[in-house]
RNA sequence: GGAGGGGUGGCAGAGUGGUCGAAUGCACCGGCUUGCUAAGCCGGCGUACUCUUCACAGGGUACCGCGGGUUCGAAUCCCGCCCCCUCCGCCA
């Protein structure tokens, strides 16, 4: 979230650059009138239990009548303080709900615009694949070779769930392992987290409160099924003060996700591509309070990403996402969007994102730096590789004429074959 | 699940009703000393919010796992919760 004191002093670039710019309403206005409201009361209150406070003190000292006077005083400025207290906790808990609305500052150089039509092309890599023949589409592949049971897994688990069959699913781990690999000679530490998470975790990434309808809560416990292992690996040192000389914190993260895909129904309902659960590789970097550091180290995330690509020999591109389409969390995001034959486009496959202190204040994330201060660190993250959309896209650009599929260059030697094996029905 | 022990500042660790925001040590920062290193000496050193101030700086409040309560006054007493450790039971 955004530092209360400078929504204060700066709210009409707040309104601009937080709420406008992407389309968002948050009532800005109630939030200041309420932030005016606590600082008064708050001094009032202050200022009776500094009064407490030096009555109290006098009690020890004194002794008969003068005693029982500072002693009845006390009770008195006691008895004023409670209401004050009351009223003032009510008024805090509404700013703060408001508080925790207001989106990221958008960076300067976010394209301008409100959908997803007005995102900007980065650069496009990668030849696409001409086919001689009509490409299928992925699922008509995969089950066509016996290598997916959608049909049962909705009767098993309901909509957009898959079994994935015999050498896709080692495709898929080949594929995870791949990334993983890539990152740690990268110098980045490999997780597995916990799946399910607090409220803590989940609200202090931008998970929550907006947004709670996308994720699955578990009943009977303060517990949320992760969408990402983001939350739990940008969370991991929340409420420490970290040694500034040990960052940036290069963190993988590998693990199931799991989203509710609340108000898509009807949207990419074929296929793998938007499910329930699927799994991800990570990375996350906590990093100093420097935004032209920050910046760095998105570039980095970015090419480590499509490093991965380029191995897998995917044509891809590289979007700068305009203020509509960026997440309330970020303040600045790249998409790369992966081609996929089948359906005839390019389909979402990674978001790389700067934070700056947006997750790190919710977090209580800071370390110490130069001149001994605690300051707030800056956050980044980005997909390494997400499975099952990235077999989407080996799919359907290694599909050959006769409906088998060829394994990527690179993931021969894991799968020890050059084509996935079909199951027969 | 049962029994017991414990959660205090960056870390370790004192503190069981008042002058405790909290001893001490380590770490860290500044200075002195020093051929270099190590050691030593002196000083400083929590966080958040807020007020005063041009600023240096100073004042106020809160924070000793979290939340509530008792009291003129709570790190300290009471209640609830969470987490960690040890032992027992159960179990993949």
């Amino acid at each position: 979230m955004l530092d209360l004191r400078f929504i204060r002093e700066n709210a009409d670039e707040v309104r601009r650059r937080s709420l406008t710019d992407r389309g968002v309403a948050v009532d800005l206005d109630r939030l200041l009138e309420l932030d005016r409201e606590v600082l008064e009361l708050r001094q009032a209150r202050d200022e009776a239990r500094a009064e407490q406070k030096r009555t109290a003190k006098t009690v020890p000292s004194l002794s008969g009548d003068a005693k029982q006077e500072a002693i009845r005083r006390g009770k008195e400025i006691g008895q004023s303080i409670k209401p004050m207290g009351e009223r003032l906790s009510g008024l805090e808990a509404e700013l703060r709900e408001l508080h925790l609305q207001v989106p990221n500052l958008l960076d300067p150089d976010v394209p301008a615009g409100l959908t997803e039509a007005d995102n900007a092309l980065v650069r496009a890599v990668g030849d696409k694949p001409t086919f001689d023949f009509k490409p299928k589409e992925h699922i008509d592949l995969a089950n066509d070779l016996g290598l997916v049971d959608m049909k049962r897994a909705a009767r098993v688990a309901g909509s957009r769930t898959y079994f994935l069959r015999g050498d896709l699913l080692m495709l898929e781990m080949a594929v995870l392992r791949y990334a993983l690999d890539l990152v740690i000679a990268r110098g980045y530490i490999p997780h597995a987290p916990p799946l399910i998470v607090n409220h803590d975790a989940m609200e202090g990434t931008g998970y929550l409160p907006i947004g709670a309808d996308q994720a699955y809560q578990c009943t009977r416990e303060d517990g949320w099924l992760i969408g990402t292992s983001e939350v739990p690996i940008t969370s991991i040192h929340a409420g420490e003060i970290l040694d500034g000389k040990k960052l940036p914190l290069r963190y993988a993260g590998y693990s199931p996700c799991f989203r509710r895909e609340a108000g898509a129904a009807g949207k990419d309902t074929r296929g793998l591509y938007r499910v329930h659960q699927f799994m991800k590789v990570e990375q996350v970097i906590i990093g100093p309070n420097d935004p032209a550091i920050s910046r760095e180290f998105h570039e980095e995330i970015l090419t480590n990403a499509e490093d991965v690509l380029k191995a897998l020999q995917l044509p891809y591109r590289v979007m700068a996402l305009c203020g509509g389409d960026i997440g309330r969390s970020a303040a600045f995001t790249y998409d790369i969007e992966t081609w996929m034959p089948g359906r005839g486009s390019y389909g979402e496959t990674h978001s790389a994102s700067r934070y700056y202190e947006y997750q790190a204040r919710r977090l209580g994330m800071r370390y110490r730096g130069e001149g001994n201060k605690a300051t707030l660190c800056h956050t980044l993250n980005n997909t390494v590789i997400a499975s099952p959309r990235v077999l989407v896209a080996i799919l359907e650009n290694y599909q050959l004429a006769d409906g088998s599929v060829r394994v990527p260059e690179v993931l021969v030697p894991a799968m020890g074959k050059d084509r996935l094996e079909p199951i027969a029905p």
